[in-house]
DNA sequence: GAAACTTTTTCCCTATTGGCAACAAATTTG
DNA sequence: CAAATTTGTTGCCAATAGGGAAAAAGTTTC
């Protein structure tokens, strides 16, 4: 029996996809009513005009990316969700699982990657769990690297991770960390057992 | 003894942190080389003018937010770099970690969180471990909701993930599911132990 | 329910964007 | 090394963004 990866999407929701982002309006306004300031105040806070917000918010114009960039620090925008282009077949009211230990397996002669929810492909993070074969810096040929953050979380057994820039971090289960993945950097077991590690890559 | 938490950051990069997106033309330049794409090629995949992006990249105009996200797609480009203000205290060529237990607790009624890599004050994911305390859905007010993306995996125990518009998730250890967090959710310890879980948001 | 005040929208006007096309620079070809 | 082709830059101009101020809409107060 194949396991069920992902189920129907979810019927009927708000469905304002909205042409090329004519939802922009509405999400800032958003975001300032819920830190309660008006129209005023954030104007001022992100030190743009009145007017120039409220036609932003009511989308009778196309700001300029500086203003935006204003806005957004003034309201703590979160960056991604302003980039959603209409549709994209992005995982709006969607949902994805993976049952342990059946992810789409991809090997290299350092890890065993088992990548997860992998029906959901418009998915911004990229979570997989790996199990780190190697046991000394010598067998990778060069840092892994790639532009980007990730966040590694200790699944079992324990292990080194080397990281351009810093000294090797020793770490075992239920430990995690952060990075920037522009670092070069690479992990090495040193339990008995191969190290296993969750690791959501963006 | 307080646990190191973030060590220093890596010496020297490029360091041209540049006020106000004055390096934004550098970027996107760099981003179309490494596509090695030609400003006409670029230009007609983002729909836009040869030299409107000539302009852009050379610093000679303010783009409209539009344009930059056109030009984000087709570049690949990571959104949050460019919002990236002047040394903004971002996460470039840094790492941070958190030993198993130490991370910042913040408890709810239903759940006791625990927050992970929290020096990292900039990074875009936000990792937390989980403990469902919640054994029945009625223990919730209301669905938890909040625009962005989520991933959840199963540590210990057994749980069922609730989710708006589908029909309730059974999930054991190593388990793990990815959803839009803009639809309402929660989760029910379903083991005799609460359940523990890890949680990347975005 | 009118007056006083706050919040938002609408005009008006100047500065600037963004596309077209001509120009310059760089690269390839004969 | 000139001609031909491709890639990048600059003028030009219509279209429009963004700020100030006035008008309109929405709240509160008495």
């Amino acid at each position: 029996m194949e396991p069920v990866q992902t189920e129907e999407t979810g019927p009927a929701r708000d469905a304002r996809d909205a042409p090329d982002g004519q939802v922009l309006g509405q999400m800032i306004r958003d975001a300032r009513k819920e830190k309660g300031l008006t129209l005023e105040e954030a104007a001022k806070a992100a030190a743009i005009g009145r007017s120039t917000l409220s036609k932003i918010e009511n989308n009778l114009t196309k700001p300029s990316f500086d203003i935006i960039r204003r806005l957004m620090q003034t309201l703590d925008l979160k960056t991604p969700q302003l980039f959603v282009q209409s549709g994209d077949g992005d995982i709006s009211g969607r949902r994805d699982y993976t049952l342990a230990g059946r992810g789409e397996h991809q090997e290299t002669a350092t890890y065993d990657h088992e990548l997860l929810c992998t029906e959901l492909t418009s998915k911004r993070m990229l979570p997989y769990i790996s199990t780190i074969k190697a046991r000394d810096v010598s067998e990778f040929e060069s840092w892994v690297r790639h532009r980007g953050e990730e966040f590694m979380f200790v699944i079992s057994g324990s292990l080194t991770l080397y990281t351009e820039h810093y000294r090797p971090l020793e770490m075992t289960e239920g430990d995690s960390v952060y990075y920037d993945s522009g670092m070069g950097h690479g992990c090495v077991s040193t339990s008995t057992e191969d190290a296993r590690v969750l690791w959501v890559s963006l």
